[in-house]
DNA sequence: GCTTACCTACCTATCGTCAGGTAGAATTAT
DNA sequence: ATAATTCTACCTGACGATAGGTAGGTAAGC
């Protein structure tokens, strides 16, 4: 097998799993399973959960800002920026109704170890930091931290709400109702 | 002791903990030593931890709905009752960082008995119901159920990331920004 | 020969749940 | 009025399942 190749099954594997079931719902015997290896052999690539949850955030914090980067370079346009982000929560939302990383561990929080929580918050900051980014396109743009802060936040909700009914389409709605209401551009 | 008095108190003493830990973080020996008695001894009111989840959110929804009912009829001013709504969400923040019991059991969705998932969705519709009433007092108000549930969803993600900082005053940031937005009236 | 990448086997802790018991209050029968 | 019965509100003590974690072994590759 290819270097690093089992510690990427791995974590593929657990990311899925958080995002249905949360931090609390992993389990080392079910993740094992998933990868086709023995429990104790996760502890090979990741001492303990908590080393585990914080490899998995900071790894999706990571992708997700490679693919915001991209979308900041292809157009110059906050509206269709802000929607592409828009898209990537819905697309999690149809992936069998799982949730944002950050967001299902951000409901976890008094349950997560201190170096789990610290990537959650910095999740949360790389998102704030790019829609104020994508924001700013537009130069009469104001306010633009709290706005920033307040779509993130107004979108994880959105998340939160639709998986609670299972229904994407209440997702659109909300979005729809936010982009009405000139909270999102 | 009072008839229904341990009863209550096992509800009261969960609804603390779930909106801190979840509803997977509620374990009935914790509960029970909260409350004073074994843990067996609170099969004796819910026979399983499904029926204890449902009553408890039945009761989180009714007793909201009340408050919210006594907001309305003490003032026909939409922003002042939303007001008041949103602060009801600040307040269960600053009660030690804990979360909405709707939230935290909406992202728990996956791991919810499915006697709780539907009265996590008849919450989430009370509220809505609620919002869409005090948007109504103004006369030309439109397209009042989809800001009405946007609105919710907003609540709940303020407060989810604000918890996620363990700081309120992310919370009122966030709320002020929806009000500077228009989404919030 | 040493490292890497696994494995088996086990540990301790905790989980929801249940069978069965008990003291006392309440109800019913005589 | 008293005796018999049943109900309420707990208890003890255990069940099987599952949790994260660890010690130590093995087989392959450099």
């Amino acid at each position: 097998m290819t270097a690093g190749d089992t510690r990427e099954k791995i974590m593929a594997a657990a990311r899925l799993t958080v995002q249905d079931r949360g931090y609390s719902g992993l389990s080392f015997r079910e993740l094992a399973k998933d990868v086709g290896i023995k429990s104790a052999s996760i502890h090979h690539y990741f001492p303990n959960k908590g080393n585990l949850g914080g490899a998995l955030a900071r790894r999706y914090t990571a992708d997700f800002e490679d693919y915001l980067e991209g979308v900041l370079a292809g157009s110059s346009d906050p509206a269709a920026c802000i929607r592409k982000y828009a898209d990537v929560f819905r697309t999690t939302l149809q992936n069998q109704n799982r949730m944002c990383l950050g967001g299902i561990m951000a409901a976890e929080h008094s349950e997560l170890p201190a170096e789990v929580r610290d990537e959650v918050v910095k999740f949360g900051e790389m998102n704030v930091r790019w829609l104020a980014k994508a924001l700013s396109l537009r130069k009469d743009a104001d306010a633009v931290p709290h706005r920033a802060l307040a779509i993130f936040a107004a979108i994880e909700g959105a998340q939160l709400v639709a998986r609670s009914r299972g229904d994407v389409s209440v997702y659109d709605a909300i979005v729809q109702a936010y982009r009405a209401s000139g909270l999102v551009p």
